[in-house]
DNA sequence: CGGAACGTTGACTGTCATCAATCTCTGTGG
DNA sequence: CCACAGAGATTGATGACAGTCAACGTTCCG
């Protein structure tokens, strides 16, 4: 995909949705990607724009031209492992680790540092961030609202959110070197905000 | 890797323990699969065997043979619906669920099928499962104990069990098909008890 | 036989889900 | 411009499920 934001949305019998993986800039999705759950689909949470690669022509990609498979080869290991992060993130944080390690990912991949912080527009809806946490929407308000009251984030409009300081987002995750590893490119002006040296 | 079972396990600061992924028979693990979280290791369940190759050569085996790259880019597409399929088990299923889901796929990755239903040898410490299932040990204990008190599942031995009526277990989890799917080759004697077809 | 590791079980606690009431935004039409 | 409706978000009261801690069983070693 080119540009935008899309979920992995699945939903289970008892009206239950979870939201399997994020898709961001640049990343590769194949159907062959998502499990055969019941409702599993892509959906864009922002507009979004894609390339489609008929599936022979993926397979066949790397032999055209070798270091665009090593590209290839190391993107799809890049995106295997935030799948896996993702496990330990919903497998063993609390709900405001949780939180912690969306806001740094989104800071990340989606912020703009400016002189107060960090800012960037929040591109999923309340439910979609519950569900890709694995949290109910009524609880996810809940810690939010904490995380407000402390100031660690700073709600300008609807949606656009400001962290004043990366440092104490950074505390309440114990998985914040994962993420900037997986999320923060080392140019990224925001990854520094994070760093343990900053 | 050859044979056996590995887990990729992490460690978070307060000795709080997950187990990402489960890798088997003819699957692919780069150091790159893993997210640098602390601690964060592949270790042998079970005696395994495992090939090495160098990541260069890795990188550019798909242009050495064409078919060869078709067959390593569908078995990533796999390892990468695993993935997704964990965080839909974990972050959407109760403990009850989460633990049929495990007993399916072990069923179907090890199991032998017997006239008495389907046996196999638990690969994994109590500890190992629960870490992988993101429950407690003692649940865990607590759900295996209700499972054996309803018939579902029998324990033979230390670690070796018969689930002598897969549609009950079946029944147990949501997402059973997409488990059959994944882990159960169509060709497998075990994958049929699970079908809905059956 | 004894010790260590692992597993089980019960009583209690804490976190998160559920349900329901209220509030806030956004867009629409008078 | 305001009123209104509807969706989404917030908040409180309550309950269920899983975690914690501690005691006791079991298995498997030397």
């Amino acid at each position: 995909m080119r540009t935008g934001l899309l979920v992995l949305r699945t939903e289970l019998p008892d009206k239950r949705r979870q939201i399997l993986n994020l898709l961001y800039l640049r990343d590769i999705f194949r159907t062959s990607f998502s499990p055969r759950l019941p409702e599993a689909a892509l959906a864009a949470a922002v507009a979004s724009e894609i390339w489609r690669i008929p599936s022979n022509t993926f397979e066949t990609l790397p032999n055209s031209d070798p270091c665009l498979g090593a590209l290839l080869s190391r993107q799809l290991a890049a995106q295997q492992s935030r799948a896996n992060l993702h496990v330990a993130a919903i497998g063993s944080l609390n709900g405001e680790e949780r939180v912690a390690s969306f806001l740094i990912e989104l800071a990340l991949r989606i912020g703009s540092t400016s002189p107060d912080g960090i800012f960037f527009q929040i591109p999923l809806s309340r439910t979609d961030i519950a569900d890709y946490l694995a949290l109910n929407a009524d609880t996810l308000s809940r810690i939010m609202s904490r995380l407000k009251a402390r100031g660690i984030v700073v709600q300008k409009t609807r949606g656009r959110v400001l962290i004043p300081d990366g440092k104490m987002l950074r505390d309440l995750s114990p998985i914040t070197d994962a993420i900037v590893a997986l999320h923060g490119s080392a140019a990224s002006t925001q990854a520094h905000h994070f760093s343990a040296l900053a």
